[in-house]
DNA sequence: ACTGCCGGGTG
DNA sequence: CACCCGGCAGT
């Protein structure tokens, strides 16, 4: 199901939604890492807000994870409708005319219709889940959830407003709460450590709102990975990771990076497969030891990549209940970066690219466009900022078929992230969120899982040659400048359209 | 604010 | 499918 899109557009600069720890937040593509030879999928850098989950164009300068393109819900990645939204997760919905964030009380896998409570109203509302959305639109600048029943009186209130956040309890129930703790963790509030604060809001949650406060942790969803429930710890793992991955500069890695930022490198990662397994990198690290890694892994930049996501664990083995499986099976493949070259980078849809992430099944194509890339689901992420969410992550690690699963390199430095042992530490003392890590998962059924929910059955198989990551390969769609049936002609003299253009759909009357 | 059109829904 | 339309992305 990919489809191709068209136009190109690169998903570095995009805001996409990712799986921290169970539970989807807002960050922005900052670099692509693709294997080159163009064997598995590539790996999109994210970086997050600093209080997890407040996502604020500018400040983007919080934790940077990878994950594969299967993990991502946005534009260009994985529809919404991939997602299997955690309890608590935090999702955006028109009600009643309005922008609002709510967060899932439930999320029934069968019919994908969820219970959501309205942060601002303690009001529960069943939906659908292709209608709500992990990110505010872009339109609303904040969101308006308020307390204030003026709102629902009215309809309308000012625009402004900081988003409020909501808070909403924080408990989140694991699903199984026997395994890991890593697993299952990641449901779990592990955020009420954290603080709390949101101030402004005096609105009452909904009733058993625990006193602490959780940020709100809102979204969350998992995919499913595969069996292997092993989530790292959360935070100490991605820190690991990240710092095992190369350092920015360091010649060998290179990332594709926005234009806009200031990093210039760009990096491409070559997974090649490593004979010897098993052995590598290990971290240990249990839930609660701090992660350790070898360090030879670590050391080498240029060779090792921290993370792993994977994103069809191998979910053929159970879920090893070693807390530090991470590596274990992953290791196969060990990365190895090559720079690109400019052009490389912000390719068009070039076969090459594709080839790359991963022919694939192409779902539209549009005829006379370019077809090219590889698929794309529109869904839905907005750059624009998000109020907040937070919670605690956890890693998983699991590799796509074989095991590779993301580098992780902070491209830039920008923000500190302490090392290990706890969580990484928010540049702004305001909110925070802690951890973050990032899980995986595979793909093959109906959700994309993210940590904490077990899997399901039916797990998917290591897609072998498959390159599990490919799915849409952003190309970005430039809007060319065309001029379209409704340019054209006007909105009057719609009769004078195209059908396509009629129907919203992409004109066939004047092919790019 | 506006264009283009994806992704979904409905009949 | 034809037909619509919410919503997002890029200008
Ligand atoms: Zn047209």
């Amino acid at each position: 199901m990919t489809s191709s899109t068209r136009g190109k557009w690169s998903a570095v600069g995009s805001i996409v939604s990712a799986p921290v720890r169970g539970y989807y937040y807002p960050g922005r593509v900052k670099a692509i890492k693709r294997p080159i030879d163009g064997s598995s999928g590539a790996l999109y850098s994210v970086v997050f807000s600093d209080p997890l989950g407040s996502l604020d164009e500018a400040d983007d300068h919080g934790l940077i994870l990878d994950f594969t393109a299967d993990q991502l819900i946005g534009r260009g990645f994985e529809p919404i409708s991939r997602a299997l939204l955690s309890e608590n997760q935090k999702v955006f919905i028109t009600h009643r005319g309005r922008e609002v964030s709510a967060r899932v009380v439930s999320h029934n896998e069968d019919d994908d219709v969820l219970r959501l409570i309205i942060a601002s109203e303690s009001q529960q509302i069943t939906v659908k889940l292709h209608e709500v959305r992990l990110l505010p639109s872009r339109k609303s600048g904040r969101l308006q959830e308020h307390p204030d029943y003026s709102v629902l009186a009215n309809g309308r209130r000012s625009p402004d407003e900081e988003a409020t956040k909501t808070k909403l309890s924080g408990r989140r129930r694991t699903t199984s709460s026997s395994s890991n703790s890593l697993l299952a963790a990641e449901p779990m509030a592990s955020h009420s450590q954290f603080q709390t604060k949101d101030h402004h809001q005096q609105h009452s949650t909904p009733s058993h709102i625990v006193s602490e406060h959780i940020d709100v942790p809102t979204q969350q969803s998992r995919k499913r990975r595969t069996s292997n429930p092993d989530v790292m710890d959360e935070c100490t793992a991605a820190l690991v990771l990240m710092s095992l991955s190369a350092s920015p500069r360091s010649p060998t890695c290179f990332t594709e990076q926005m234009p806009g930022e200031e990093e210039f490198y760009y990096t491409e990662v070559v997974l090649r497969k490593q004979p010897s397994q098993t052995t590598g990198p290990t971290l240990s690290s249990g839930p609660d030891s701090p992660v350790s890694l070898s360090e030879d892994a670590a050391s080498n930049s240029s060779s090792t990549s921290a993370v792993m996501t994977g994103d069809n664990s191998m979910d053929s083995n159970p879920p090893s209940p070693e807390s530090s499986n991470f590596f274990k099976s992953n290791s196969a493949f060990v990365p190895v970066y090559r720079h690109l070259e400019d052009h490389e980078y912000n390719r068009r849809p070039d076969p090459a690219g594709i080839s790359i992430l991963g022919s694939n099944s192409v779902r539209r194509n549009r005829k006379g466009t370019n077809t090219s890339v590889l698929s794309s689901s529109g869904a839905s992420s907005h750059p624009i900022n998000i109020p907040n969410m937070d919670n605690d992550s956890q890693i998983t690690m699991s590799s796509s078929f074989g095991g590779f699963s993301g580098a992780s390199s902070f491209s830039s430095g920008f923000g500190s992230y302490n090392s290990f042992g706890s969580s990484f530490t928010p540049l702004s003392p305001t909110r925070n969120s802690g951890s973050f890590s990032s899980s995986l998962s595979s793909g093959s059924n109906k959700y994309l899982r993210i940590g904490a929910g077990r899997g399901n059955p039916g797990t998917t198989i290591l897609q072998t040659g498959g390159n599990p990551a490919n799915r849409t390969s952003p190309t970005k769609r430039v809007r060319g400048e065309s001029r379209k049936c409704r340019k054209v002609y006007g909105m009057d003299k719609k009769d004078a359209w195209c059908t396509q253009c009629k129907w919203k759909k992409a004109c066939t009357r004047f092919l790019d």
